[in-house]
DNA sequence: CCAAAAGTGTTAACAGTACACCCATGG
DNA sequence: CCATGGGTGTACTGTTAACACTTTTGG
């Protein structure tokens, strides 16, 4: 029988509070790397038999997500990421990370707390976040989840999963501006997205949103 | 001591040929699925200690498509494609696959010959592969790769890795033909590409391409 | 000289950009 | 009534798509 690497699952978790772009951090309670920071994440379980082999890879990285930060699972939209396997990659033993991203309603954002493995768990700003200060190569998981996102944001409907289920043109605006870095004309924006109406894939919702001046249509995504 | 999963790596591996675009599958030599047309693939070897930890997953791959096809180490483009773990995919025991694509350059692709656990290789059409008679989950991850580099080829450089080192317009623009199995206008595709003459993307190179008809100027692909 | 592919030119349609402007509301 | 963001109109610009056309070769 030859030797098995241990699998990890490692989630990077966004959302968006006060217009930025924020990541999910918790410090870890146990070595390696005890007290540092790092994204959340455990071991796959892994049955003993070929009849029953254990949970799946999404289903690892819900229930880690849940557990390490209590948000419910089912509630986040989760992707996969990549597969990190350098040799050498944790100091104990050989272990893959199949890392996911994790993008969370503002809404939901509220409800973290730590739990399991972390001792502490909170959004970070991804501008500020302690890039040279995180365990593992969460560093570089992190730096392709973030690529990989503001490269789908124009041609995915990832954007719907960072605001409300009914949502203001503004709102999601606000989500491309934030993760792109750039600002867009509100008008130009606008039409972009109404175009997605007439085509039903996204339908005017009841209700306003009023924020202070005038209230703004609310909308929801239907999906394609 | 929790129970670790085997960790495979599996490759799709792609060529083009008679202006085809074909995949490379292999016969099986041993259970299970002994016998079956897969693709190409196998365990990451994986030290005993924490000091040795073993193979890279990359350079897993490109041994077991040495092994298997003859292809030569680093001849090959090899991107990671997705990681497939669903529970029960393989019979035996719980089997992770790191799944990457590869693209061959039609001049390699002769060198192809069984090795390995490989009792039978060979190049067959993307468009007849036998669907239904693949071992394990290995159409599915067929499918992906296919999607994947359907969805790349316009934005990426990796039609390049499909064409000779010195290609003319016309065999790149069969390339993105049969990959998008759309016909592309032979003036404005030209046009498109030589904006990245302009751009220093691909240079002139000497000789010409003598193929019947008016021969074509040759180009080589430099670099972004 | 003819067929066929290489290579060039021209135009219309369209999507993105910039920016001017009106509208509705809370303070 | 005014500041602010919501919402609309429009002119300009660059890119793409369609297609007609010329050039160069082998047979």
């Amino acid at each position: 029988m030859y030797p098995r690497p241990a699998v990890a699952v490692d989630l990077v978790v966004f959302t968006i509070i006060d217009t930025d772009l924020k990541l999910l951090l918790i410090s870890r309670k146990e070595p390696p790397f005890k007290g540092r920071w790092a994204i959340p994440g455990g071991f796959v379980r892994v049955g003993r038999t070929a009849r029953s082999q254990g949970e799946s890879l999404e289903s690892a990285a819900q229930r880690e997500l849940s557990e390490e930060t209590g948000l419910p699972e089912g509630a986040v939209y989760l992707e996969q990421l990549y597969t990190f396997g350098r040799p050498g990659r944790d100091p104990r033993t050989r272990v893959l990370s199949v890392a996911y991203y994790a993008l969370v309603r503002p809404t939901l954002a509220p409800l973290v707390h730590a739990g399991g493995d972390a001792a502490d768990a909170g959004w970070v700003s991804v501008t500020e976040f302690p890039r040279g200060k995180l365990a593992f190569d969460h560093a570089e998981i992190l730096e392709m989840a973030l690529e990989r996102i503001r490269g789908k944001i124009d041609y995915t409907d990832i954007a719907f999963e960072l605001v409300p289920e009914t949502f203001s043109i503004s709102e999601l605006r606000a989500v491309h501006e934030v993760i792109q870095g750039t600002s867009y004309d509100p008008g130009n924006f606008r039409r972009r997205f109404l175009r997605m109406q007439t085509d039903g894939i996204i339908e005017q919702a009841p209700g306003k949103r009023i924020t202070g001046k005038r209230p703004a249509r609310v909308y929801r995504f239907v999906g394609r």
